[in-house]
RNA sequence: GACCUCUUAGCUCAGUUGGUUAGAGCAUCUCACUUUUAAUGAGAGGGUCCUGGGUUCGAGUCCCAGAGGGGUCACCA
């Protein structure tokens, strides 16, 4: 790939640097003492700093320049005056490696005293600079104006995507959104390890992809020679945990699954769960609603937030409805005791196409999916899912029709799916098989049978109950983002395809001077065929006009040395 | 997987009915400038108009195919 102009600027300052003795990636730690947001905090004029970061601007005026420098927490201002920095005869520190080898992207470390300028504003008057790394690529040159309006953003979503180190620099709320997430994970982790249970690590490699209903991804193990599945959960796994004996075990679990990406889905994502023994699902509630409050108050400071101009509010206690309440209120359809023929109907009647796969908790889920889901904007739990349609739950303590089962629902989005587990064995084992006569009936994302599991469930499991948070969903509540790929720091995307380049060693072979290599391709004479388009005079003309253009300090090339590349060619 | 849509300078974008040498702002380079902050002033350079075909005297623009992105739907507890 031929180097833009501006690439081609950056690496001869690179390579003038390197001629002054200053070493452009050096390799010396350099120790700071201050980063800009504690510092403007906190900050007093007079005092002795030391910071490092990367150069974001630079307002050059003649002897004096005021260069942002952006470290972790944010940027600050630094004052460079030539005879401050250069107190000696000497001022190439200042005229020639400041002004004219550094560049915007560079990372510089500097020493030096705070002080506030005539307009106000905290600075760092710098008395000694270090070159730390230099940046050969331009960042995209982002503004912002006085009144905060963004100019030139870096914008597209695939170069962002594609390069999110460049997308972090560049956009401050990218950063703001990872931070946030973190703060989230953090939350819930410090929340879990003081209610005393355990963060446990389970296989990602599976041999039966259980817990969940999804098209897995497959590989294949060569020692054992058997196909290997990444999870689509991890919920078999931590219920063995519990048999186990561990009262409380949670695992933050990256789960994979091999369907369609859009808005809310990426083939990795990751889920939290938690089971904790002796409790049900209505402690669960309790616990979750709590544990979204303190989430949304670490990030916000509040329990509410804003998504998308609707005010969210996560103070407990959340609004509990059953499906069948749900479905009632939205359709006027009761399922309560009707048939999968009579919810067939209904389902035609209003308009929910329906096929012979689909059994009487499918039928039901479409129901609500297609009709009661996006109605439910401030965060509610829908109870007491249809027994078919949830093989893993306790059947409902008062009506065996269906589970004590409920979804979290935050602005028409499933957040949260949480149990009393089941854990009477044979009724699992009944589950799992009606799960298979569905899968025989056609419908793809019915459960494996995991006979290990059960056996674990025949060792006795205590009552338990557990939950499954998005977290991915989650955070693009907390960030006020509509894109999973806004919340994911490198959400899938098809590869990129990247040119192999010319070949360097075929140059070298032709006889080209090594000092001339880089700049026969950047002219476009990498192969042998651009060559040959040209005589051997022409391409000697063409390139030394390139050396003149350019003001290249090499030896012009004489027509002797360019006919023998031609005859090496030949 | 289907449909819609986008791809022009390092970044963000104009580009009329198909018509001269493809433009702007920022960024870059040169010069000036010792408290600026979207610094300023003067000047300059920078392009595989995503790729490959086609129509045409002539294509950034029209047609076909392909690649990549975005969106909608399907799929996805």
């Amino acid at each position: 790939m031929q180097r833009s102009e501006q690439e081609r600027i950056r690496r001869e300052s690179l390579a003038t640097m390197r001629a002054l003795g200053i070493e452009p990636y050096p390799a010396a730690s350099f120790p700071v003492s201050h980063r800009s947001l504690s510092l403007s905090t906190s900050f007093q004029n007079e005092l002795d700093v030391t910071m490092a970061g990367r150069i974001m601007s630079r307002r050059i005026m003649g002897k004096a320049s005021f260069v942002e420098l952006q470290d972790s927490e944010g940027s600050f201002q630094l004052y460079l005056n030539r005879d401050e920095l250069c107190p000696g005869e000497d001022k190439t520190l200042y005229n020639d490696v400041f002004k004219k080898l550094l560049d915007r992207g560079d990372f510089i470390g500097i020493s030096g005293v705070t002080f506030t300028t005539q307009t106000g504003e905290q600075s760092v008057k710098v008395k000694s600079m270090t070159v730390l790394s230099k940046s050969l690529k331009p960042l995209p040159a982002v503004k912002v104006d006085e009144d905060g309006k963004v100019h030139d953003a870096f914008s597209d979503p695939e170069l962002r995507y594609r390069m999110r180190y460049v997308d972090l620099v560049v956009n401050p709320s990218v950063k703001a959104t990872f931070e946030a997430r973190s703060k989230v994970i953090k939350t819930i982790r410090s929340s879990f390890d003081q209610a005393g249970w355990l963060e446990v690590d389970t296989p990602v490699l599976q041999a039966i992809p259980g817990g969940a209903a999804a098209r897995p991804f497959t590989t294949h193990h060569n020692a054992l020679d058997i196909p290997l599945y990444l999870r689509i959960a991890n919920e078999l796994y931590l219920k063995r945990l519990i048999v186990g004996g561990f009262e409380g075990v949670y695992e933050f679990s990256r789960n994979f699954r091999n369907e369609g990406m859009d808005r809310t889905h990426n083939p990795e994502f990751t889920v939290m769960e938690l089971y904790v023994a002796y409790k049900d699902y209505h402690w669960m509630m309790e616990t979750t609603e709590r544990l979204l409050a303190d989430i949304c108050t670490a990030v916000h400071g509040q329990s509410k937030a804003t998504l998308q101009g609707v005010k969210i509010d996560f103070t407990p206690p959340y609004r509990r409805v059953t499906m069948r309440e749900a479905i009632l209120e939205h359709t006027g359809i009761d399922i309560h005791g009707k048939s999968e023929d009579e919810l067939r109907t209904e389902c035609t009647r209003i308009g929910i196409e329906t096929d012979d796969s689909m059994g009487k908790g499918k039928l039901i889920d479409e129901i609500f999916g297609e009709r009661c889901e996006a109605h439910f904007i401030q965060p509610t739990f829908i109870m007491d899912y249809p027994v078919e349609m949830s093989p893993l739950t306790k059947v409902h303590r008062d009506d065996d029709a269906y589970t004590e089962r409920f979804e979290l629902m935050i602005n028409g989005t499933e957040i949260a799916n949480a149990y009393s587990e089941l854990n009477d064995p044979d009724d699992q084992r009944k589950r799992f098989e009606d799960q298979l006569k569905l899968s025989e009936r056609g419908d793809d994302e019915a459960m494996f049978i995991d006979q290990d599991f059960l056996r674990a469930l025949e060792y006795g499991m205590p009552p338990t109950s557990g939950i499954g948070i998005g977290i991915d969903r989650l955070v693009m509540m907390l960030t006020n983002q509509t894109s999973i790929q806004e919340v994911l720091l490198f959400p899938q995307m098809r590869p990129e395809v990247f040119d192999a380049g010319p070949d360097l060693n075929a140059l070298r072979t032709w006889g080209v001077p090594d000092t001339w290599i880089q700049h026969v391709v950047d002219a476009g004479f990498s192969s042998a065929e651009a060559l040959n388009e040209l005589t051997p005079a022409g391409l000697r003309e063409r390139l030394n006009g390139y050396r003149k253009k350019n003001k290249l300090d090499i030896p012009a090339l004489t027509l002797e040395e360019v006919e023998t590349w031609y005859a090496t060619i030949a």
